[in-house]
Order: C-alpha cells, then sequence, then structure tokens
DNA sequence: GACCAGGCACATC
DNA sequence: GATGTGCATGGT
C-alpha cells in the first residue's frame, strides 16, 4: 500500500475511533442541505441553524417558496447567516436555476452526469468549489470530496500539503487515493470538521487532538 | 473587546 | 496568476 493511502486511511481511522459516525449532513431532506450549504458559508453552524429556523418558522425552507418570496424579503430571514444579502441573492438564484431547469426534483438532477453538472453548478452565483461538492455529496450522494478550510489546516499542519495548495490539488488527493465511496467521503469530511471545530483552530490544541501520535509518522 | 467561523466575488496589479 | 478586500452576524 502506498505510504500516502497509509496515511489517509490511518487519520481516518483515528478520527472515527475517537469521535464515531457524525450523521452528516444535518438536515431533513436534500433541499434544506442545499440551502444549508449556500447558508454555511464562512460561518458557524449555530448561525446557520437560526437561519434555518428563521426560515422554517416562515414556511420557506424550501426553494419553491424562495422562488415566490422577494430578495429584499428574504434577506432580513437569514440574517444569523452573515453576508445577509449575498446569501439571500444566491438562494435566489438558485431557486430560479433549480425550478428552471429541474422542477425543483432534485431526482431530476441526479440523473446529470456528476462533472457536467459542478460545472454547471460553479455558473451559479456564490457557488463556488467548496458549497458545490457539499451538493454534490451531501444533498445528490454523488461521490465527490469536500474540501474546506479545516481540511486544508489540517492536512498542511502535518505536513502533506500547504494552505497555499490549491482546492484541486488537495481533492485530487483525496479522489486519487480513495475509491469512490459516498459514504467514506460523507464520514471522512464530517469528522475533519468535528476535529477542526474542536483542536485546529488557527491557535491549535495539538496536544489534546486525536491526530496528535501522527506527528511522529509524518517527520 | 478580540477573535473567529463548514467561502466567494470582484478589483487591481 | 496572485494577492487583497468586502461581505456586515453571533458565539466564545
Amino acid at each position: 500500500m502506498q505510504k500516502t493511502k497509509r496515511q489517509l486511511l490511518g487519520i481516518y481511522r483515528l478520527l472515527y475511533t475517537a469521535f464515531g459516525s457524525r450523521h452528516w449532513w444535518p438536515a431533513d431532506s436534500a433541499e434544506e442541505t442545499i440551502i444549508g450549504a449556500i447558508l454555511a458559508q464562512n460561518i458557524t453552524w449555530k448561525n446557520v441553524e437560526q437561519a434555518i429556523a428563521a426560515l422554517k418558522a416562515r414556511r420557506a425552507l424550501s426553494f419553491k417558496a424562495i422562488a415566490a418570496m422577494d430578495e429584499e424579503k428574504l434577506a432580513p430571514i437569514i440574517r444569523p447567516a452573515r453576508f445577509l444579502n449575498q446569501k439571500a441573492r444566491a438562494l435566489k438564484v438558485f431557486a430560479d436555476y433549480f425550478g428552471g431547469n429541474y422542477g425543483y426534483r432534485t431526482q431530476k438532477m441526479k440523473r446529470r452526469d456528476v462533472w457536467e453538472l459542478r460545472d454547471e453548478l460553479l455558473g451559479l452565483y456564490r457557488i463556488g468549489p467548496e458549497t458545490a461538492d457539499c451538493i454534490l455529496l451531501y444533498a445528490l450522494e454523488k461521490p465527490v470530496f469536500v474540501i474546506d478550510l479545516y481540511t486544508k489546516r489540517i492536512l498542511s499542519r502535518h505536513g502533506l500539503f500547504t494552505m497555499e495548495d490549491s482546492y484541486e490539488e488537495y481533492q485530487e488527493f483525496f479522489m486519487d487515493t480513495l475509491a469512490p465511496d459516498v459514504p467514506l467521503y460523507n464520514e471522512y469530511h464530517a469528522l475533519l470538521v468535528h476535529l477542526g471545530n474542536k483542536f485546529c483552530k488557527p491557535k491549535p490544541l495539538c496536544a489534546e487532538c486525536p491526530l496528535h501520535s501522527l506527528r511522529l509518522v509524518n517527520n
């Protein structure tokens, strides 16, 4: 087995042993997952929960409802999710796209070729690589690995990459090394985020981190 | 009060 | 291409 593959599987086993299954994505439907993915950009999940709850309270937790709502009315509802105007616009744009091209049916979206669909998503307002991949993996169950800030921070601190390496370089590493496996990609990214939240902040808590032992392997 | 968060778009060089 | 900045909330 290649060294890199051993390392990646080693990290996964340590994380799973430490934290168990994370049961991601925390949402009741594919549409809620997509809404959450857009709202979650650059904020903590607690803020997303508040915005989701606010949408739910107004019976607006669906793209059909969002499409029927004015952007000016939508923005204050999602205020807890920060960048409210940009995110309100992003939700409106996605709602129009989703309704127009897929009749608000994620099943119809699922039938598309995954990389063609990814390109299409990347063309939408405020859908970047991470958001697109969250939609593909967590809402549409496609085997696409999601890279986020914590993934970059954790792998770079263990010497496998640097923070300057691109999203695509990180993603290719995971996807070339691991088999295309939706449950594995789902769990692995969720575990990395959980670890990042607890231990891999700008000021890291390495001594308490479950990956602490790996430092011996990688130097 | 300071720091940070499950990014992205756009301007400028 | 690389780098910098705006977006503009709420928890710790």
